[in-house]
DNA sequence: CTTGTTTTTGAGTATACGCTCTATTTTGAG
DNA sequence: CTCAAAATAGAGCGTATACTCAAAAACAAG
């Protein structure tokens, strides 16, 4: 494992690399090859700080999933306004890795069982946040509040979606849109 | 090319083999021997009907493209309800499809140059049939109508998007939520 | 049955991929 | 400065993949 300061380094580059391929090329395209390329490193130092190529891709996929969430220690105190401008702000400001994001869940690796369970926790996680932010600033029963989230957290998958078609989508102003009609 | 009857069901074997494959396994799993085993046809035979591995996968996706649409050639007619439970009746009843267009949309192949025209003048088709069906209904300047249907489209796409995670999540009722915010 | 066409077979090819291994260089604590 | 640990280089290996091709079998019209 990395110690010295170059290896940290060289292990920067290669999560950078493959970041930047995944968003670009998809997980087909991110080859060992190309990875080692873009990071400027060869095999041997690859595998001297990684165990596989598919750690580094699910690490970097891991990443994306966890920045999902606006602050994961704080539990019980978020409102939904907070929730949904962490979203878009992630959406809009880190592009790269919603794609990945949202190619995960469509399917592109969830053929991996960790990953793929890490992935619906995580969902379910963020629907219940959601649920109970719901549930503090209005009167309603559990059941209705989680389709309440759920409706949401839809609409605004989708405008990360609609975004993936058409960069220049206004997603936060039809965000806003969205929260006006609840 | 096919011509005798023997070729072309070969053929729809071989469609049906990649649909499945593609629905279950992804783009990456779907390889040509995987193909060829489920469709029991040896790869002579396959290249005898197919000019390569990427035309039958770009055809299967074509298809699943176009089956999103109620009925391509009415335009000026549809309404909103129709263009919805289309769109509805095609996630719920054709879930394999469903899956492969969102894949396709949030970068599984959108590196295949015609693919990827393809997709977003179909989008974009869809976009504008959704927005007049709204003007028709209801008095709106076509800017507005356009964001309406821009949020509709993206909140039926999120739901799209939720049933991947969840195969029990009920789209329909939580359409009909979505249309009754309007 | 004959004959030209279509379909099928499956061994074989080229290539790209992930990964290993050994030798060499670099690093930094004592 | 010394030296053990860490980092790097890069040739090379095994495997999986998409695809080819020549020959054989199945097919259908006359």
């Amino acid at each position: 494992m990395a110690r010295y300061l170059p290896g940290l380094q060289t292990r920067d580059r290669i999560l950078e690399s493959t970041t930047w391929l995944l968003a670009r090329v998809g997980l087909d395209g991110t080859t060992l090859a190309a990875i080692l390329d873009r990071a400027k490193v060869r095999s041997g130092s690859f595998y001297n700080l990684f165990e596989s190529k598919d750690e580094v891709i699910l690490t970097v996929i891991g990443e994306a999933i966890n920045a999902v969430d606006p602050h994961p220690d704080g539990e019980g105190k978020d409102t939904v306004r907070e929730l949904v401008d962490a979203y878009i702000e992630f959406i809009t400001g880190q592009p790269t890795l919603a794609q990945i994001y949202l190619q995960t869940a469509v399917g592109g690796a969830l053929n991996d069982e960790r990953l793929a369970h890490r992935f619906l926790s995580h969902h379910e996680t963020r629907l219940t946040r959601l649920t109970d932010a719901i549930r503090r600033e209005q009167k309603l029963t559990k059941r209705q509040a989680r389709a309440e989230a759920e409706l949401l957290l839809a609409g605004l998958n989708g405008l990360a979606f609609h975004r993936m078609l058409d960069p220049d989508f206004d997603v936060a102003g039809r965000a806003e849109e969205l929260l006006a009609r609840r």
